[in-house]
DNA sequence: CAGTGGTCTAGACCACCAG
DNA sequence: TGGTGGTCTAGACCACTGA
């Protein structure tokens, strides 16, 4: 529980722009962000107190609370109570190289070469049909895909999607924008992914395309995403070389 | 972007005890919770608006927010300006048997069978010794675990942790709260994680204490954490076996 | 258009922590 | 004991959605 560095002090250097329609509290918080991870505030570097804040800038306590506790979730800052708060070192997001979940997420199959190997309509696979709640025999979108990083094979991505809400999903879409984006350009819009993080021994089928040999281990991710209305839109199995490929996974505790 | 189900309202069943010392947006948002896991809110239920909702409960409509607020993030609920708000189905959470990555990182350990291998004080491996950023020869305490689940060893976790912060910590500790709550009990609080979860081949000394074959896959979580003022407190290396176990993560996108 | 969530304000009182 | 974040209130105006 040791105590943060108290010699340290923040000088404020903010800007906020009354006439954007972007947010105040998403103004400041991204200010912030950006200061953090650019290092112009250091770490263990103690903010002003939330009055004395938003009075620097301002804005009522509400607002700047909100922007701060962003942060706060996001582990750039750390609060106590009786105490202040506070810059949490970002050492680690510095120095780890591989894509974060988060953007793998966000950016989802946006990376610029990925290959579609097919996509077709096909009878749902009886796991997939289970978890669309669609009867046995039931057909849906079959896609299955290739991603590449650096010119040589990453994952192999297959992805099921109801019949109906995918109807003109091209293959130039999905070589170009990634699965979810062009699921959202079709009036798609994924809100909630639950993903299972697992690892086996790649099929022979994976080990083609990846350039695997027999035993070698794979990270494997199965998704299953739903629309705002709850509604099952996509479901995705996808395989990673384990050797290439990490996810990081940065979590606040309490 | 299918709409939500209209026909379903939602009555309120709400009790909140303002003598209680818990704040009164986690009395709401622990009651809705309640009531969506045990589907007594129905999945496509919407709930009323917030005004509405304030009223009933007789809290201030910023209070209601901020337990609303709170089961989306968890995606729980979704809201949707100039619609509404809504109960998200929650069926993969019932399904998935794994523990969840978050409830794995709650109760760090907490499982009951655990079988403390070795503790013991030597010097910190480099890539140890670079996280905690220290000098190299640097000693640390470090402690290797079997983690069981229904008496068969399911993961071996290594973990290295500074020297003076983990005095004394006991074997008897380990064996029984878990590894961040006994470092809780000496003061010591972890509160941001940053993991990297990956893939690889056994080694032998895993496969031999994880009763598998030469060549089965393992699933790898390396985590490092940070106390509130920032200092690196642990630094832990698991080996989970990939047959046994995988990850839940859910994600709420935007 | 009416209804919804999204943002913002200016106060207030309390629980906790450090010295 | 003084200062901090944590909670709560009662308003207000706006942006977006759907009919």
């Amino acid at each position: 529980m040791a105590a943060p560095d108290r010699t340290k002090e923040a000088t404020l250097n903010l800007v906020i722009d009354r006439s954007s329609p972007v947010p105040l509290y998403f103004q400041i918080a991204e200010q912030f962000r950006r200061q953090i991870e650019e290092g112009r505030l250091e770490p263990r570097t103690m903010l002003g107190n939330e009055i004395q804040l938003a009075e620097q800038l301002a804005v009522s306590r509400p607002t700047l609370r909100k922007a701060l506790e962003e942060l706060v979730e996001q582990g750039l800052l750390a609060r106590r109570r009786g105490v202040g708060t506070v810059v949490v070192p970002q050492r680690l997001t510095r120095r780890v190289a591989v894509p974060s979940l988060y953007d793998d997420l966000k950016s989802a199959g946006r990376s610029p070469s990925t290959k579609v190997l097919r996509i077709r309509q096909e009878v749902a696979p009886a796991e997939v049909a289970a978890a669309f709640e669609l009867p046995d025999g039931t057909e849906v979108i079959s896609v299955s895909r290739l991603r590449l990083a650096d010119g040589s094979p990453l994952a192999v991505m297959q992805n099921y999607i109801p019949t109906g809400l995918a109807g003109s999903i091209s293959e130039r879409d999905l070589s170009q924008r990634g699965l979810y984006e062009a699921m959202r350009t079709v009036g798609i819009e994924p809100h909630l992914v639950s993903q299972t993080v697992g690892a086996r021994t790649v099929t022979s089928r994976e080990a083609r395309l990846l350039g695997l040999r027999r035993s070698a281990p794979v990270l494997v991710v199965t998704a299953l995403a739903f629309d705002y209305a709850g509604h099952p839109v996509d479901f995705g199995m996808h395989s990673y070389r384990a050797d290439r490929y990490s996810f990081e996974i940065r979590h606040v505790l309490q």
